[in-house]
RNA sequence: GCCGUGGUGGUGUAGUCUGGCAGCAUGUGGGACUGUGGAUCCCUUGGCUCGGGUUCAAAUCCCGACCACGGCCCCA
């Protein structure tokens, strides 16, 4: 019996759950502010749906299967297809439409760095408008999700489908699949020479005066007039949202995923970890939706991987461990636990994250458990507390001690540090 | 799908080159110390990823699979 998860997947752990968790809350909160609502699809949909995107060669890369009705489905790979569905299914709904999401992927890939068989996406899509200000919109709620969850800076480097498919076909580059070929090879740039990606397309038979002349047209950034225009567009108003102009970069060999998108696209970089990759990327999607209505929608948006964006920031709670109560009673002896268990609950009830002895232990061995747990205070209870109606109170950091009243016992606590600040943090979501 | 490195109790490791009783630490569980011992001490638990091969003998050498990490391909 294999008792570890499958191939490229993971248990997330109280512990490592819990950042999670605030995290999520913070993008929701983020996209909420800009009236974006929250849509959860299906994990799994008709194979043909997935399929009619990327074509059927799709079922080598993802998880698909038959099920006991004989249906072909396929595991969800891209939240941007059932969305695209949704909308595609009710052409009534009123535009624009916000959709934020957060939620799992799975693809079949070879795991490694930032890799996963399973993993997790957030991100946005704004649908029904065309216009330079909805890009705008998407570049900068993604650069304040990045910037607010990870407390780091990151550079968006964006370009346009129309800018590369003008300078292709400047190169005279004319076969779509050729012009495929050329857009990847360049969109490699970031990791390999431009010697080793000319040999490569050499390889392939594909030409390398073509490619040549298109990263000569890239570096002069001698960009074809009309298709920049709109690029400058979204810049300048990204900027008056307050991206700040040091965050924005033009980068004409910015091309992932460029059968997909039909316009504005961008790609972001930790600054300072550029060779890391790319941790979200988006742009506009104009027939995506049309291919499954009958009808053309335009509609831009962004994804970002989760599990990639902590792994680059590192973010280092490694040491923090979870809390699973604020207070521990510590009955003394047998003849007390009643009593211990009466007043556990009491505090419970009264809304404190308390725990108690399930196990009869003696006090050293809890006192040993509270510690390492992380429980930061611990209330002893014994036949001398009983006789006189108090508690010992105990603070784990600094082990001093004292006896409080129990009658006081609740205003005492509530006014704790380590209580303090988990209520205020609540009453702060609360508020938003 | 391809390539590289690795896999020893729950966790971290020694042992692998040079085959010869699998060791240490920590954790878990139990106990002693009879209310501060968050200590200390004792006991217990539990492991060579799997399958073949070589050998008198395999954690150790060889082959394969699986998994992890990293790279390639691909990335909608």
């Amino acid at each position: 019996m294999k008792l570890q998860p499958p191939k490229g997947t993971k248990d997330l752990l109280p512990e490592e759950n819990e950042e999670r968790q605030e995290i999520y809350k913070e993008m929701r909160d983020l996209f909420e502010t800009y009236g974006y609502g929250e849509v959860k699809t299906p994990a799994f949909e008709h194979f043909e749906l997935l399929a009619e995107k990327s074509g059927p060669q799709i079922e080598e890369e993802i998880y698909a299967f038959e099920d006991k009705g004989g249906r072909k489905l396929g595991l969800r790979f891209d939240p941007t297809v059932p969305i695209a569905r949704i909308v595609a299914s009710d052409p009534s709904k009123p535009k624009p439409i916000k959709y934020y999401y957060i939620t799992r992927m799975w693809r079949y890939d070879q795991p490694q760095a930032g890799r996963m068989r399973e993993f997790w996406q957030a991100g946005c899509e704004l649908i029904g408008t065309d216009e330079p200000e909805a890009d705008a919109e998407i570049l900068k709620i993604a650069n304040g999700l990045l910037e607010s969850v990870t407390g780091e800076r990151f550079t968006m480097k964006v370009n346009s489908r129309d800018i590369s498919e003008a300078i292709a076909e400047e190169a005279g580059a004319t076969d779509e699949e050729e012009r495929m070929e050329l857009f990847r090879a360049i969109d490699k740039l970031d990791k390999k020479s431009r010697r080793e990606v000319r040999d490569e397309l050499m390889e392939k038979d594909v030409s390398v005066n073509k490619f040549d002349d298109m990263m000569d047209q890239i570096e002069s950034e001698n960009v074809p007039k009309d298709a920049d225009e709109n690029l400058e567009k979204i810049i300048d108003k990204a900027k008056e949202l307050g991206v700040s102009e040091e965050d924005i970069e033009i980068d004409l060999s910015i091309a992932r995923g460029l059968d997909y998108y039909t316009g504005f696209v961008f790609e972001t970089f930790l600054k300072g970890k550029e060779d890391k990759g790319s941790v979200c990327s988006g742009g506009r999607y104009d027939s995506l939706i049309g291919l499954y209505g009958n009808q053309e929608v335009p509609a831009t948006g962004f994804g970002l991987g989760i599990d990639r964006l902590l792994e680059i920031t590192e973010k280092k709670k490694k040491e923090k461990r979870y809390r699973p109560a604020d207070i521990y009673v510590c009955p003394v002896n047998d003849e007390v636990r009643d009593e211990a268990l009466r007043l556990t609950q009491e505090l419970r009830s009264d809304g404190f994250r308390v725990d108690t002895d399930l196990k009869k232990r003696g006090i050293s061995k809890q006192l040993k458990y509270i510690d390492s747990k992380d429980i930061p205070y611990a209330l002893i209870i014994g036949p001398r507390e009983i006789e006189n109606e108090e508690v010992s109170f105990k603070d784990m950091e600094t082990g001093e001690e004292r006896a409080i009243a129990m009658k006081e016992m609740q205003d005492y606590l509530k006014e704790l540090p380590a209580i303090k600040q988990r209520s205020m943090k609540k009453e702060d979501h609360e508020d938003l």
